[in-house]
DNA sequence: CTTTGAATTGAACGCACGTTCAGATAAACC
DNA sequence: GGTTTATCTGAACGTGCGTTCAATTCAAAG
């Protein structure tokens, strides 16, 4: 199950990094240990360390990891012409992958300080990138003259907030869909940013 | 400095109710040892026991105390007349108090999967009837015409994600006084749930 | 100055932690 | 079948944890 050769693999084993996201986004990183992950993967802990050289490293590459997923998604998404189909496909595109993967985004998000300076520094960095997708199409609307937003930087904080912040109340099964969920936050954040 | 007799305190000594708060925001409740909040506090780590029963009632004390002065400073809180004005009151002041004690914030939004059932159905209860001043202001405004929220709930949710996440970004210094900040968070919270 | 009770120390308890590693096992290849 | 190489076990290491408690210090009252 583990690799081949020398260095510790910067391509964590599926089974350790899935058992290891879910414990980390349900009882935090500081409270889970090598044994809990071991268990849940069904070996000792002992060999988790075929897969990582460390518990800090396990828990930076989960987040090295989701951090170039969201930033390829995008990339790859049909993003449409003009500031305001941007703008829905941003808030649509954002609501959907975040949904789709509650623990990583929980990770993401809680377990910055957990990190060594240096790694702290290169999800900040993956985090920018994302955040100034937005804040360019924010940019280019209020340029444009599509948008009334006096400020980029802080209208970017708030819609990455307010959209961020379905994961916190999103429950499988709930009354709303998500599609019926992304549409209306689409209308608000349609509106709050217009001019 | 510890209490009296018998039972120990409600009343957590405000020297270690401060050593704790910043230690629990700063590298999270799990990471945090009881022996180095003594030393934050100048005692050894056997003195914490006089004022409180355990670890963890320590991290649920400050939460609600936290959530406490929360729905005390709303109630004493100047709300104006009609939905419009309380709304704007409530932005103003959920950003204002929200920023004025960024630990505490950090803490009550984070940590509240080291609760115990009981205390963190405590903590919940709190914070639902903070959320429910905003939902009663948005439904009002709905049924007067004023907001055109399709689902006051989320809408609800969506204003306090936008709001909260101010202190994920401010720094004292910036180049942004809390008033315009409250200002530019104001206007795009009035066009985000306008009819 | 003496008494008294609260406040604090400092050592100890059992336990769990992250990490290492020699040895056992399993799988792949000849 | 035998050899090699990947995989994993199980025990051990030193360390720090939350919590307890007898003994000590301290502060105020008489």
């Amino acid at each position: 199950m583990a690799r081949k050769t020398g260095s510790h693999s910067q391509i964590t084993g599926p089974k350790v990094r899935a058992a290891a996201s879910r414990l980390f986004a349900r009882h935090g990183f500081a409270a889970v240990s090598m044994r809990q992950i071991a268990g849940e993967v069904g070996v000792q802990a002992g060999a988790l360390y075929l897969y990582t050289p460390d518990k800090q490293t396990l828990l930076f590459d989960l987040m090295r990891e989701h951090m170039e997923d969201l930033l390829a998604a995008w990339g790859a998404q049909d993003k449409g012409e003009g500031p305001l189909a941007q703008l829905e496909a941003f808030v649509r595109f954002h609501i959907g992958f975040h949904l789709e993967r509650p623990d990583a985004v929980f990770i993401a998000y809680m377990e910055l300080r957990n990190l060594s300076e240096v790694n702290f520094a290169a999800i900040e960095g993956l985090r920018k990138q994302y955040e100034d997708a937005l804040e360019q199409i924010l940019r280019l609307g209020q340029k444009a003259g599509v948008f009334g937003v006096p400020d980029t930087k802080l209208a970017m904080m708030a819609l990455i907030a307010m959209l961020t912040g379905v994961n916190t109340w999103y429950r499988e099964g709930g009354r709303l869909s998500r599609d019926m969920i992304e549409g209306i936050y689409w209308d608000m954040a349609r509106k709050a940013v217009a001019g």
